[in-house]
DNA sequence: TATATTTGTTTAAACGTTTAAGCAAATATA
DNA sequence: TATATTTGCTTAAACGTTTAAACAAATATA
């Protein structure tokens, strides 16, 4: 059974005061003697008074709740760019409302309504790979709720966005598997319609072009990037009359399947064929051989995508425009595709 | 600039009825007739009407968010058990607010007193590794706010705990190692304050004595169970004059530290150490060689977390006590500690 | 036909805050 | 000393709902 709780009230009555002196003490307002201000924290302390958000909130109208949406928790870049997140708005008086989309328009759109209805002053996303129709953050942006996005972004919303050059670390990772000496890579890509799997792929035609590498279509497969689908890409690879000498995977967990297949085909890496993920993931680094992968500085993305959102809050009068963020990413080279080291 | 949102009175004028018709008429109150009920939904619609979460919250005394603190999200034991608590809870119309403790008894603290301003209907927890202090959690009891704990747990709190049987999960573990011919088996373990960690130390001397095996006690160690954690153990077991055959480690992370260590060393695993981890992370599957590891059946204790919170909130009446959840514990033998697998 | 019950609605208070406006007392300014 | 300003509070309304109580009209019961 539910104890009745403390109210600024009870506190009011408590020294003979109105509850809007009360209120004005806790909120250090100049209009208040520092005498009284004393007594209304003595009293609130000794009745473990907690501030209800609900009422202020409704009466502010602002909840000082941020919802944040991500395909799913379980992966270190989200949680990584989630936990800095966090650690921004914290220091500013924010909480966060995690909610996972699973990957699924569906869930998404019910995160979306279940974050407007909690009231939130803001949502901070990263679209699931389903999402194609945008009615759902439209809304957001509609009720004139700040709404950034980072890493999947889509430019027809008008919003802020926070990402990694996805086009230029193509180039990298081309450059450096033409280093090593690889004339013929393959790229298991994400899905065209998602922006940054697109930019993927326009950078690793347009290296090929650079190096002056001939682009066969056989070496170049869209997919979803689980696992699963790495295994499969990979085998398509294999089966291939010409193998390439090197596979760049646009995500580290279908990287990790395609290791597998190789390793299970007894094929040498980086000798026969180099492989080269995008994420950076901690397990890139725990297989053998360790994979070279891209980091995304999801740290700095976090930390950009809350004071983007702070921004708003903070002067709120400015309407949302597009507003590209890029960090350049980082090739983190590794055993995978590293010919040059020494066994 | 924030627009004017629709409310309960918006739709009231527009049909020249009370907000109090269309309130009821929302929630389906029998004594509403169904033509009213009809129009109210109509122009609901046409309005674009997004109920106020915070009034109704307010109002009811029902804010229809539940808690839920981990140590962190970046594991996939606590994203799984998260998403299967969301599942479960969204089915009843529940949200979940995520808070992550990092292992610090201060962010815990903080994130306490932020769900409880946020005025959550319940909070389901695992416990900080550095967590000794309890005052924080009777603060959640003393609001009569339902507390369900989960994996890291706290007899003295007297309140529900779902988890899985460590102590059974230790005698599971040497038992496998003694018929794989191990005779001096280490663990690698995490801090005895912590209730799982203790019965995993327990379980592991009682399980040695009932195997006649001698308990040495330059073979157990207390830590944090991180990476390093498990290196820096690792690397110290590796320097004793009889070394073990055998390793136990009480948290995957850690295990993987110790097989770093080992490989490193060029020592064959199982062949001369066997190693066996705890949790069933996913990458213990991914590394060479694969990590035998206790599976903690993430999915049941989200799913039956969250049952234990609804069956508070449906019958509102039952005081909290001490309810123990035990679920047997499932050893995956993998690579690592298995001998007898053909090479 | 008179009375009781049901149906469909309204009225008004309440949830716990915040805040604009008001006001008396104290202090500063002329 | 008279007037203006500042200080420290109070009053009352508001935020958007829910809900107990009231009530008129329609319908059922005797």
């Amino acid at each position: 059974m539910k104890k009745k709780r403390t109210t600024i009230k009870d506190i009011a009555n408590v020294l003979n005061i109105s509850a809007a002196a009360v209120s004005k003490a806790l909120h250090n307002d100049s209009r208040i003697s520092e005498r009284t201000k004393e007594n209304v924290r003595q009293v609130a302390k000794n009745l473990h008074y907690q501030p209800n958000h609900l009422a202020s909130a409704l009466r502010s109208g602002k909840s000082n709740l941020v919802g944040v949406i991500v395909p799913r928790t379980n992966s270190n870049f989200f949680s990584s760019v989630i936990q800095n997140i966090e650690e921004v708005l914290n220091e500013k008086g924010y909480s966060i409302i995690i909610t996972q989309s699973n990957e699924s328009y569906d869930k998404e759109c019910k995160s979306i309504d279940t974050l407007l209805y909690t009231q939130v002053d803001g949502i901070i996303a990263s679209m699931a790979n389903e999402t194609v129709a945008l009615s759902s953050y439209e809304k957001i942006k509609s009720k004139g709720i700040p709404l950034i996005l980072f890493d999947r972004g889509e430019n027809d919303l008008n919003v802020d966005y926070i990402g990694i050059d996805d086009y230029n670390s193509s180039h990298l990772i081309v450059e450096h598997l033409v280093k090593n000496g690889c004339q013929r890579i393959a790229h298991i890509g994400g899905y065209k319609r998602t922006r940054i799997y697109n930019n993927r792929i326009r950078g690793y035609v347009d290296a090929l072009k650079k190096h002056k590498l001939p682009l066969d279509a056989e070496l170049l497969t869209e997919g979803n990037l689980t696992i699963e689908d790495g295994r499969i890409k990979m085998t398509q690879l294999l089966s291939l009359k010409t193998r390439p000498d090197s596979v760049y995977v646009a995500g580290d967990y279908a990287a990790l399947g395609a290791l597998q297949v190789l390793k299970e085909h007894k094929i040498r890496i980086p000798e026969e064929i180099s492989l080269v993920g995008f994420g950076n993931e901690p397990f890139t680094d725990m297989v053998t051989p360790k994979i070279t992968s891209v980091d995304q500085h999801s740290a700095e993305i976090g930390k950009q995508a809350a004071n983007t959102f702070l921004k708003y809050v903070e002067n709120d009068s400015t309407e949302q425009r597009l507003n590209k963020i890029i960090l350049a990413a980082e090739l983190i080279v590794r055993d995978s595709s590293n010919k040059k080291t020494p066994l």
